[in-house]
DNA sequence: GCGACAG
DNA sequence: ATCTTGTCGC
């Protein structure tokens, strides 16, 4: 009875506290600015934009899918494509989604850089957010840090933090938003604006959420992120769910249909 | 204490 | 994240 069965709870809060020590750190390094030329005008100096997508097995929590795509700029073509099967072991807790998958994530960076070094992308969409986050380091920030690239978070939903709320008045804003473009800034409690949600096509009526990651201004990031919209979520991202999520049908092709066992 | 909570 | 069918519209 002296070895009490750590509960669930237990573990979280270890976690929560050794996550958020290497937050503090990383974020020291965060850049919120452009560096780079091609940022002051896109169309003559981009050519490669990246996108990141994990997608996950029905009932199983531990098997997964880490898949990246590489997309030419402006055409958006799909020119490099990468998905891996992985084994989750960290638990998602919101907040820290970094720490459950940027390993793999860089994972994929690793072969591009081996097999493709040439179709490195020059800035990384990310699927989450950038610093429309609690602790203003999410996803997006963190994994741009690991690897020294710009990046820029997408999210399909808005993350409720620093005041930020779903509410009326922020149903009103999106009501507004009449055409494939139009934005309105995210402000938190703390009057920083910590990204804007954009009208992503003239067809969405749901706007994305995007935040800066590292390495580039909001400004350019929005602009970014909507001349890569066919679609409501920018191609680059989307082609990633998209393979990744083919790739599990052709690993896991029982888990497809509804099937328990009596 | 209770509710909220990216993927 | 994942699931499901129909339905509206070009």
């Amino acid at each position: 009875m002296e070895t009490a069965p750590a509960e669930p709870t237990d573990i979280s809060e270890e976690l929560r506290s050794e996550w958020e020590g290497e937050q503090d750190k990383l974020k020291t390094k965060l850049v919120l600015e452009n560096c780079e030329p091609w940022q002051s005008k896109l169309e003559e100096g981009l050519q490669y934009v990246g996108g990141v997508d994990l997608s996950f097995v029905k009932g199983d929590d531990v098997n997964a899918c880490s898949s990246l795509v590489v997309t030419s700029y402006p055409d958006l073509k799909v020119v490099y494509e990468d998905c891996c099967h992985i084994q989750l072991t960290a638990p998602y807790i919101p907040g820290f989604l970094a720490f459950r998958e940027v390993p793999f994530l860089v994972e994929s960076f690793e072969r591009l850089k081996k097999k493709n070094p040439e179709l490195m992308p020059q800035v990384v969409l990310v699927d989450g957010n950038g610093i429309l986050h609690p602790k203003e380091f999410g996803l997006a920030c963190h994994l741009g840090i690991i690897l020294d690239i710009p990046t820029v978070g997408v999210a399909k939903k808005l993350f409720q933090v620093d005041g930020l709320e779903k509410n009326a008045e922020h149903a009103d804003k999106v009501k507004q938003l009449a055409k494939g473009g139009d934005t309105f800034p995210l402000i938190g409690a703390s009057g920083r604006i910590l990204g804007k949600a954009l009208r992503s096509s003239d067809n969405t009526e749901n706007p994305v959420y995007v935040s800066i990651g590292h390495k580039i201004s909001l400004e350019t990031a929005v602009c970014l992120v909507h001349q890569c919209c066919k679609y409501r979520i920018p191609e680059p991202i989307r082609q990633a769910d998209i393979k990744s999520r083919e790739y599990l049908r052709r690993l896991f092709p029982e888990q497809n249909s509804q099937d328990e066992k009596t």
